[in-house]
DNA sequence: TTGTAGGCGTTATCAA
DNA sequence: TTGATAACGCCTACAA
């Protein structure tokens, strides 16, 4: 068994309040300089480690985040979502916090939310991290979970909800900003590979796709619309097959750059040139997309920015000072060479 | 204040303890059905949750995983590191384990280290995952920290270590292997894009490159050796010069994808064809690799396995059935297109 | 400046 | 079947 305070404070001859309140503030002058030296001593021997759980019942204050994840799949295997997760991490760190990731067990999104809400007692707020595993039917679900603990939470990764609950709202994530891009350009074209036909925010960037398109007199056509499920081969496979089909168009609005870069394979197989001969947008700014070649045009979401956001909205909301807040974090264009102007 | 047990047992008309008895068996009979019936309404209506740390407290067992990561840069920004920890959390999640990440306090590795370890008493094992911002000289120390604990951990990340300490160990981390399969298919002057100089596995990786090259005759070159900080645009701006001062390197084995990327980029700049006029090896089977033009040839150093086996071992471990066991983790090469015969 | 004692929310022992 | 009650390790009045 590992030492104790109170083994502390019989070797150091002492009691155990002296010793917590010299080992939590060194500074303290309520407790002599001797018995300092013989706390030190006994804590070196002694090897002790305070207990972070008894610690945290004691102060019913755990510094720790509880990350609420209703998602199937194991974590950290998505490059966005670890974005955000960096950029979550960075300021928990910063303000010595905790990150408590909970077992995703269950079939469905509901299931694994409610066996993570209830086994987290104890943490001094929690991050709702949607997936697109998530449908829209789930989010409601979930949201009214985690509210029935009255405890701060955050959420990300969600549309907008009219609820007053914490919110940090990515509006690139539902929007098909690319598509605009293409169209200041000039091409008049545009095809758009999206995720999955019941993702999360899919039906939202049709819209905004529809949307784009219709504002500049162009004609909206449901075909120009492929499901590639964020799966670059899929893409690829898709793009040779619909592009063969509809060659009048000139460009492409890619959800992920690793779909944009099936396109470029497709297109590579066609002899045919990306920026010169069709144009390509993608989104993440993933690493490999400024060396892709020509260098790929994309939409950067900012993950690791709305990841620093959630956190510090957190921490507010743990101190009571934030509630129903709605914080965005904007997406950009990095221009690269894959878009030429029609 | 959320609801307590003791709230639960007043509410009920009953105990505490027969409240935790049915609470954490639902099929106990040393608890009467109608009692049941009234607790399940009490925690319903109370909206009841265990506390983790009381319960943790009281067990002797937190079901958690502590995780030793000494670094100084936010977590999750690395694909090679995440892959390890998803199939850690896989197992993790199978088995009902929690994650813990504590913050990354310090200025060195060995700062970061002591913070994790002293704050993290109360998990029931620990994940010692070294970085390439490890030194050589801190593994050691770390080791030591960690070790003085006398709690049950696993090393993931670090070179074989001959303490009896559990580890698991992917030799390919140390291994320049890609330079063994060109010199296999016929290579005689191989470049090698190694990461960081000072890096944690470098030198053996260069050592490993020098071993290939003299067992098949071949002149070992200094010069022959780019270290491009895993970073793609120094590794194409690297090769970029160097290659033309070597013209007659016909091969280039690189320990990332992501480096190989700008060696593909720097040669499309100079109008030469992967896998034709140059072959390029890579190394982690990224996910854009498999799509590249031509599609690359790579080392897969199988970091889900290597994450799933780190948290089976840490089970035997935390369950006192492993110490001093080294599991290893092998690579294998993915063969695609951008290296030829000579 | 130091020490005693009660409480944090559980679980577990033991007697009823 | 039930219910007191003593841990678990720490913090913090409060008293001395």
């Amino acid at each position: 068994m590992s030492a104790t305070i109170s083994d502390i404070a019989r070797l150091a001859e002492t009691s155990t309040a002296s010793v917590s309140l010299y080992l939590n503030d060194r500074n303290t002058n309520r407790v002599g300089v001797k018995v300092k030296g013989r706390i030190d001593e006994a804590v070196e021997k002694l090897n002790y480690r305070p207990h972070l759980f008894a610690r945290s019942l004691s102060k019913h204050a755990s510094n720790t985040v509880g990350m609420i994840f209703p998602t199937l799949r194991p974590l950290f295997i998505n490059p966005y979502t670890n974005g955000i997760l960096a950029g979550i991490q960075s300021v928990a760190s910063e303000h010595h916090f905790n990150l408590l990731f909970f077992p995703t067990i269950g079939e469905t999104s509901k299931e694994v939310t409610r066996f993570q809400v209830e086994n987290s007692m104890g943490c001094d707020g929690y991050i709702l991290f949607s997936t697109r595993f998530c449908r829209k039917e789930d989010i409601e679900s979930n949201i009214k979970q985690i509210k029935r603990t009255k405890q701060a939470f955050v959420t990300i990764n969600i549309p907008y909800q009219e609820e007053d609950i914490n919110q940090v709202i990515i509006p690139g994530l539902e929007d098909a900003y690319g598509v605009d891009y293409l169209v200041k350009k000039g091409h008049k074209y545009i095809m758009l590979m999206a995720g999955r036909k019941d993702g999360i925010n899919t039906s939202k960037i049709v819209d905004s796709y529809k949307k784009y398109i219709e504002a500049a007199n162009l004609r909206f056509k449901e075909e120009y619309i492929l499901y590639a499920d964020y799966n670059s081969n899929k893409a690829k496979q898709l793009f040779s097959e619909y592009f063969s089909k509809y060659p009048e168009v000139t460009a492409i609005c890619s959800m992920s750059d690793l779909m944009a870069l099936g396109v470029y394979s497709a297109l590579y197989d066609m002899k045919l040139s990306v920026g010169q001969d069709v144009s390509v947008i993608g989104r993440n700014n993933s690493d490999f997309s400024a060396l892709m070649h020509p260098p790929l045009t994309t939409v950067d979401l900012h993950m690791f920015e709305a990841g620093v956001t959630v956190q510090r909205l957190l921490i507010e909301a743990i101190r009571g000072e934030a509630q129903g807040k709605k914080e965005y974090v904007e997406s950009d264009v990095i221009e690269r060479s894959s878009v030429s102007t029609n």
